[in-house]
DNA sequence: GCCCACAAGTTTCCCTTGTCAACATTCTTT
DNA sequence: AAAGAATGTTGACAAGGGAAACTTGTGGGC
């Protein structure tokens, strides 16, 4: 359909230029990529985008929604196929958020950015919102067997979220270097996320055996 | 010696740049205000900027230093001048941080920014690590009387900062919503950090009076 | 089969922005 | 007071986002 090189019209420029996006996304920081050397790439003219998206921030927007579905793709592709102990979903959930996070960055960043955001906000809210109920769902089978403190489930949906965010971002900024804060930041950080969570938190310093990681200095 | 509106020489433009770049932080999204403008409210012709800052991500640098500055000004403010109990401090300082990203959104977001670092990568994370001293020195404390665990401080520390980053940031783009995430999500994530962090976690469900926030539905 | 409206691309044009270079005006220093 | 370094100004340029007007396929009704 469109092996001749030189059509006039494209085909599927809409899902070629967003492909190109993604493509060019993490090679430069931010998303500073141009519209036209978008355009470029994708072998059109400088204003053919215009036709598929209003503006720059509306291909943006475009790209963000994308990026939440694969996020919530990637953290339901991470659960254990035979489920096994809740407290390893959640970690391995957790680890591929933060992967996630890290292996796109900007698009990640993206997500999150008033420039998406600009132009759909509401259905990027949803999409946000979809991704994080595989975090709800897990939260609340946890509780129901008991394994998580019994406390109203969206707040503990919050502190995770919030936590998994602020650990990508800085993950992605390169903050958490072992200067700085230790070694394993990530996988700590989550270990006091999850003592946090739990309804059996066992006494003092470093209890339970299958601790993440245990290392005093 | 300025209040001659027409001089030549400016006096102190850079701070006065400065200045007006701050100001006009948070009437845009995303530090997208134009060098341009910038030099106009400054009353000052469009490239009067270079002298003193090399370009846009010099100038946005500069201001990312500030905000760190403040940030740490703001942290050290927030502790109760006679001590209090560690929780209240811990409390205190948390909320005062989400609060100084919340109310200085842009400036906080810049401070994580590409755009920012791209000019002065090495002195921002040395800020950002003053800042986060505040925090450090709050769990050493904290550690140090027994009240949080005995853990590698640099993890704990780094689960905190973690935790208010991400929190801050949701707060700031609006996703902590009551629908989303429950009601007063910050003082409930807080609150499950401090469960995580803390050396004396009680048993089950609600444990602590002192609970930050008590709500089942 | 023919025609026409519409969708998808293209060319041109305009305006704004960041940045550079050359020139002007003060301030400092000796 | 005169040189020289700061600090500002004007003017020019290329690049980018976007609007308008024009062109070329496409597909449905007759």
């Amino acid at each position: 359909m469109n092996d001749n090189p030189k059509r006039y019209h494209h085909g599927d420029l809409r899902r070629a230029l967003i492909d190109t996006a993604l493509g060019m996304l993490e090679e430069t920081d931010d998303w500073r990529f141009t519209l036209r050397e978008l355009a470029r790439r994708a072998g059109v003219s400088h204003t053919a985008a215009y036709k598929h998206f209003p503006d720059k921030a509306g291909l943006l927007a475009e790209l963000a929604l994308l990026g939440f579905e694969r996020l919530r793709t990637v953290l339901l592709a991470a659960r254990p196929r035979p489920p096994v102990r809740p407290r390893e979903e959640f970690l391995a959930m957790s680890r591929a958020y933060v992967r996630f996070g890290a292996d796109n960055s900007n698009l990640y960043r993206l997500m999150f950015s008033a420039d998406a955001r600009q132009s759909a906000h509401a259905q990027l809210k949803d999409r946000g919102a979809a991704a994080l109920d595989v975090l709800v769902d897990l939260i609340s089978a946890g509780q129901a067997a008991g394994w998580l403190r019994a406390r109203d489930i969206r707040q503990q949906a919050g502190a995770g979220w919030s936590q998994l965010h602020g650990l990508t971002l800085l993950t992605i900024d390169g903050l958490l270097g072992p200067d700085t804060v230790g070694t394993d930041a990530v996988d700590a950080s989550l270990e006091i996320l999850l003592e946090g969570l739990q309804a059996d938190s066992g006494g003092t310093a470093g209890g339970s055996a299958s601790s993440v990681r245990e290392r005093q200095p």
